[in-house]
DNA sequence: TAGATTGTTAATCGATTAACAATC
DNA sequence: TAGATTGTTAATCGATTAACAATC
């Protein structure tokens, strides 16, 4: 499959497309032209048909695209055609609303088991998932085949964390710690990072503001 | 204050910038280069001074930044310099998770109500927030001049619960409903959308895999 | 066939990096 | 003063948009 090294714009609307075209099949649209897209999800005609040809022509011409084909096609570029094994370390709350949102698992990516280092919290169960000892999170990767980590913990001891995972031979690190974790060469991290987006809505209502006057 | 038409890419390293010097105070350093920053954030030291010299000249030539001025200055070019009052709409576990976070009440963020359709929750309390009826949404946004609003609510019913709110004189929205919602024109919308961030993080470990073979 | 729309090349626009005079 | 580092202009790089031949 040729890579053309893809830019981290495009990438970043993949699962946009995917999301719109998932719309769309849900109401029954069989075809959808770029143009039609453009309308719907907001980015220009051009700019989808050259997003869309860094992976394949997927259209045809006179036609458009087949939704459910594109969406197929996105789905397995954005390697959604497999499942994935995850681990959600740091049960607090917003480790307990992602453990509870059952739309990852749908999308395939399962919550193998729960770790947290508080021992109020080891051995209290969510949705049948036990939460087990941050201690023994290492060979819990090693013994059953972990792709990804879910880091839901505190700004300290993130990074200390993040090193004994990728140890142990985590590949994908999904991290909602308020730190840019340094990995290895190979391995990933997606960052979601509330406060910074807090904080440009902020810049952005003031800066709105100080237009109109 | 000079309105240079900041780009969105500058914008979205603000927040960065202003955690590392916050970072740095917490550590006692009194100042600091563009390159030495370049070392701790990642990006190149040109790019640091073209992006701060976008709001002002705040270096020294021969010295560097004063890192707590720095700090301060980005703070106010963010908007932290005042404070914001939040309503939270849909108090399940993210609306909860965001709710219990002390963080944002400490950047000036403060929840003043929270909000749920769920006749269960409505009457519960969340740290001395009682939750009320999002029927009477409207009203409370306009009898208490509340800036904000962070939508946690399901895709079902968004778009219309935001166009209310809209309606009512909220200026943000912080949305965490896995929508594009459309808005008038000088409202502004910061969508956090958890499902895309984890599709990205599958598309680059696919990306990452298919390179080593 | 005629009309529509893609895939793709070329043109434009914008963002990043490099370079260096200004100056602390 | 000499050395360091900014602020800013120019050069480069990359991403988006426009245009249109190919073709369904």
């Amino acid at each position: 499959m040729g890579n053309k090294n893809i830019s981290m714009a495009v990438i970043r609307r993949l699962p946009k497309y995917y999301r719109y075209l998932g719309e769309l099949l849900d109401n029954d649209v069989q075809r959808i032209s770029s143009k039609e897209l453009s309308e719907i999800i907001g980015f220009t005609a051009s700019q989808i048909r050259q997003d869309l040809n860094n992976f394949g022509g997927f259209g045809q011409q006179g036609y458009g695209y087949n939704v459910e084909a594109l969406h197929k096609e996105i789905g397995k570029i954005l390697g959604l055609d497999r499942p994935y094994n995850a681990v959600l370390i740091g049960v607090g709350n917003l480790g307990q609303a992602i453990t509870n949102y059952s739309g990852f698992r749908n999308s395939g990516f399962e919550i193998k088991a729960l770790f947290d280092a508080n021992p109020r919290m080891i051995g209290l169960k969510i949705r049948e998932l036990e939460i087990l000892d941050s201690d023994i999170i290492e060979d819990y990767i090693k013994e059953h085949e972990i792709d990804i980590a879910i880091v839901c913990i505190p700004k300290n001891g993130a990074q200390e964390l993040i090193n004994r995972i990728v140890g142990a031979g985590i590949k994908g690190i999904w991290n909602f710690a308020p730190i840019d974790p340094e990995v290895p060469k190979g391995i990933i991290v997606e960052n979601v990072n509330l406060t910074e987006s807090l904080f440009t809505l902020s810049y952005l209502m003031k800066e709105n503001n100080e237009l109109k006057k």
